[in-house]
DNA sequence: TCGAGCCATAAGCTGCGGTTGTGCCCCTCA
DNA sequence: TGAGGGGCACAACCGCAGCTTATGGCTCGA
């Protein structure tokens, strides 16, 4: 498995325009700097950065690995991000609780940039359905939980921060894919699926908007699992927008569309009744509701 | 920065069920992968499998992590694979000259395919602007090449893997956001921008399709920085919807749509005309045009 | 002409991660 | 019911990757 560490340090001095200022950013020595650059450069064969007395530039493919590097030195990090709030820390300062799909592909992102600007924050997360997230937020155990919507506890107040809609995804190639109109729901709700286990959350999310649906074709615990199945073309699937946004992109599956039913929800931060939040808490539902606008 | 590894074998041991089997499969001792899954679990304070006599499972929060670092380890597999191709080796049996918005954007995640239909193969990559390829696939410099379109020189032949479109952007909580019916060519080519510098080819192809521009409001050479400077609100700016596919997604930039003229542009492979493509060079632009139907 | 940054090189050391070898446990099957 | 096999953990040993400090050469600007 290639190692970050270098291109982190490569994108650190493409940014910082010298190997010395790279190296007290990182905390180390500039030979240490010097050395990571000069073996990676060996090992790919190019170099990557123009030297000058007066500092360092990227060359031309320089700045094409620079740019590849980014996106997997951004994923790591969020990645990282993500791991560090599992660490069951004892004194953390803000303790957060969420469902499934917040803290599977929104949460790492927030956390990272709650980083940004509140270094030094320790975050706690915990993970299950969305009525346990409730009364963990209810009895005190978290400051802030993020639900899936439509149904959300009286006792709470509530933001909405996302918006996610169950997606019908189907193998490139699938008789549905050129379909002008689409895929009405009654014709759905008949299509044996791939589907998560019963009494999962987005299950039960499309059987209360479809009705009774199909004997599944197959059932699956994972959705990592079911996206394989369905670029497989065993059967098409309903997932969530932000579980198959990077599939669609790469094109190993493709969305059709469905008439007929409402398939959006919303992702909702929640907090107790007229304790208004305050500090990290409010600094990360703020964060999470920016993003609002961009989301699908 | 994290080390990627030990999520690596947490994948591996995830889907082939056993530590034993996952170590064969990277090659190592089983006493390695018991050692790495360990120290994980260590430093997260969390237990990720649940060991029995007869295998090993995620537990519900191995699961959140799993999927986590799927994301992360793919992200640095695409880095991989580009890197690879960089690596000027003698020997290549397939060489690849791309322009700088396939390379960057598409090319890591099809190399990555590619190396999973033909192991083995190896590929060298060099990056160019788009004549500059064709002259390199006319001249016998490089088996296949990707350009952008829409010119395709006559003694080439061509196939669209791609589909690209220019994409105006703003920060969130810019006046265009909420816009009913988005901007129009004229109003656009009338405000300033942040660009990259003169004769970059998506400015050139920007001036084509709508005319003499206002002046910038700032050049900058990379496209990163120009993300940077658009997310900080300096003004808007026009990029491949390549370029910012993620931070759509994070919402850190929001998409305007502009009405009154054609930002699209084909991405297309090209090869000498009359000899038909074989081997590899076949298989890469298959691989690649099978995703066009999912792209944007 | 001198000093301030900047990068490269050399020599020495530390520690992480790997290997082999072994032990224990549970299930399966004759 | 007892033996064997597959599965994971633990211990001891070792090699190498990567860091540090120290130094030298280079270019630019005062």
């Amino acid at each position: 498995m290639v190692d970050l560490g270098p291109y982190d340090v490569l994108l650190s001095v493409a940014a910082l325009g010298s190997m010395g200022r790279a190296a007290t950013a990182h905390g180390v020595s500039q030979a240490a700097v010097s050395a990571r650059i000069r073996a990676l450069e060996g090992a790919l064969g190019v170099t990557l950065l123009e030297r000058s007395p007066r500092g360092t530039r990227l060359t031309a493919t320089g700045a094409l690995v620079a740019d590849w590097a980014r996106v997997a030195v951004d994923a790591a990090e969020a990645l990282e991000a993500g791991v560090a709030s599992l660490r069951a820390e004892q004194a953390s300062r803000l303790r957060v609780a969420a469902s499934l799909t917040v803290a599977e592909y929104l949460l790492p992102r927030w956390l990272v940039a709650l980083r940004a600007e509140l270094p030094g924050t320790s975050v706690s997360l915990t993970s299950h359905n969305s009525t346990d997230v409730a009364d963990d937020v209810l009895a005190g155990r978290a400051d802030v939980g993020f639900v899936e919507g439509p149904a959300v506890p009286d006792e709470l107040d509530a933001q909405v921060v996302a918006r996610d809609r169950l997606t019908l995804v189907v193998a490139p190639g699938h008789p549905w894919v050129g379909r002008r109109r689409g895929v009405d729901a009654a014709r759905l709700a008949a299509t044996p699926l791939v589907s998560r286990e019963q009494g999962s959350g987005t299950r039960s999310f499309l059987e209360r908007a479809l009705g009774e649906l199909a004997e599944p074709v197959l059932e699956l615990s994972s959705t990592t699992a079911i996206k394989a199945a369905v670029a497989d073309d065993m059967a098409p699937a309903v997932l969530s927008s932000l579980a198959v946004a990077a599939e669609l992109g790469a094109g190993t599956l493709v969305a059709v569309p469905v008439t007929g039913a409402s398939l959006d929800r919303r992702l909702v931060a929640v907090w107790p009744r007229g304790r208004p939040l305050a500090g990290p808490a409010a600094e990360l539902v703020r964060l999470a509701a920016r993003r609002r606008e961009g989301a699908t």
